[in-house]
DNA sequence: CGCTAGCTTGATCGAAGTCAATCACCGTGG
DNA sequence: CCACGGTGATTGACTTCGATCAAGCTAGCG
C-alpha cells in the first residue's frame, strides 16, 4: 500500500544483489508455489495488506481476470529485469548509478499527476550498500560517481538521502 | 520446437546485451501487446510454430488454463533473469563463462531421460560475441576464460563449438 | 562527551578492457 | 590445385576502471 521492498539473491560466499524494487501498489509473493525464491526486505517503512495464501490461491483460480492482471504485473517485472539486465551488463558505474537515480525518480513519486516536470524530489529508500548490491558495485565507488554527479550539478543531497534533481532530462543523459 | 533463440537488448551507442536465451519448446512472442519489446534472433537453426496474434489472443481469453500454463513459463522466465542478474552483477569473468556453460549444459541437452550423468557434451548456440554480450564481457576475456577453463581440464573444446564438460559437478563448482 | 554507523575521500592494486598481431578455417575464383 | 581474402577465435602488450585497503568525516544517541 505504501513503501518501497527490495528483493534479493545471494551467492553461498555471501555476495549479494538486488534484482528488484517494488513499488506500491504492486502484488508481493510467489504465485503457485513456486521455488527458487528471492528475499524481501522493507526498504522503508511500508505498509502491506497481507493475504493467507490459500484464500488467494482459490481466488486466483476462481476468478481468470484477477490471474490477468497478476499476469500483467509480472510481465511488467520481468521487462524490468531485462532493462537492468543491459544495466548491469553494458553501463559504466557512473551511467548505473544515474539509471538507478532515474528509475527510483520515475516509480516513487507520489503525485501521479501530470506528469510534465522535469525536476523532482524524493528521498532515496536505498543506503548506499543497498544500492551498490543493486548496480554490482562497491559503496565507495557509488559514493565517488554521487560525489561526481553532485559536483556536476546533475543531483543536489542533503541529509544523504533526500535527492533533488533539477532536470530529469539532464540526469537521463547521464543514464548512457 | 527445436532450436535456440537468443533475446537482446540494445543500447543507443551500439552496445547490446542478450537478456535471454529460448530453449524448445518454449513459447515466443509478446503477449497483450506490450511495447518495451526485446530483438529474438534464431542462435541456431530453429524449427517453430506461429499462430497469429488476433487468433492466439481470442484462445488465450477463452480457456483461462492456457493463460495459466503461459504464466508459469513467464514466471519461470523471470527467475532466470533474476538468477542471471545475480551472475552479471556479481561474478567474475571466469564465473561468468563457466554459469553461462552450466545453463547451457541444463537446457540444451535433448535426452530429458534420467539426469543422473556426470558428463556431458554439446554444442554452443552462440558465436563468442554473443556469449560476451550475454556476460557483459569482451570476446578477448571470454576467449581467455574458455582457454582457462580448458587448461584446467573442465571443459574440452574442438572447432570452437563442441563442448564436452567431463564433470558437470566441476563445471558448477566454478560458477561462485 | 565519546561511541557507533553510514558516508566520503585518498592511495594503491588488479581484473578486465583496449589495441594489435596472428592463427585457423573456409569458400571463391584464377 | 593453390593463392586470396574474409571471418571468427586466440594470444600478447599495455591501459584503465573499479575494487581494495585505509583514514577521516558527520550525525545521532546513550
Amino acid at each position: 500500500m505504501r513503501g518501497v521492498v527490495k528483493l534479493t539473491k545471494v551467492l553461498e560466499n555471501g555476495r549479494q544483489q538486488v534484482v528488484g524494487l517494488q513499488f506500491a501498489p504492486d502484488f508481493l509473493g510467489r504465485l503457485f508455489g513456486r521455488q527458487n525464491a528471492v528475499t524481501a526486505e522493507a526498504a522503508s517503512d511500508v505498509e502491506l495488506c497481507e493475504v493467507p495464501r490459500a484464500a488467494f490461491e482459490r481466488l486466483v483460480a476462481e476468478y481468470p481476470q484477477l490471474e490477468h492482471r497478476l499476469f500483467g504485473q509480472i510481465l511488467r517485472e520481468l521487462d524490468e529485469a531485462r532493462d537492468w539486465m543491459v544495466t548491469l551488463g553494458q553501463k559504466t558505474a557512473s551511467e548505473k548509478v544515474a539509471s538507478l537515480l532515474y528509475l527510483i525518480a520515475g516509480h516513487i513519486d507520489p503525485s501521479t499527476g501530470p506528469e510534465t516536470r522535469d525536476s523532482t524530489e524524493f528521498d532515496l529508500p536505498l543506503s548506499r550498500i543497498d544500492i551498490a548490491e543493486f548496480l554490482g558495485l562497491t559503496i565507495e565507488t557509488v559514493s565517488r560517481q554521487i560525489t561526481k554527479l553532485r559536483a556536476d550539478q546533475v543531483i543536489s543531497v542533503v541529509a544523504n538521502r533526500h535527492v533533488t534533481v533539477p532536470s530529469l532530462n539532464r540526469l537521463k543523459a547521464r543514464c548512457g
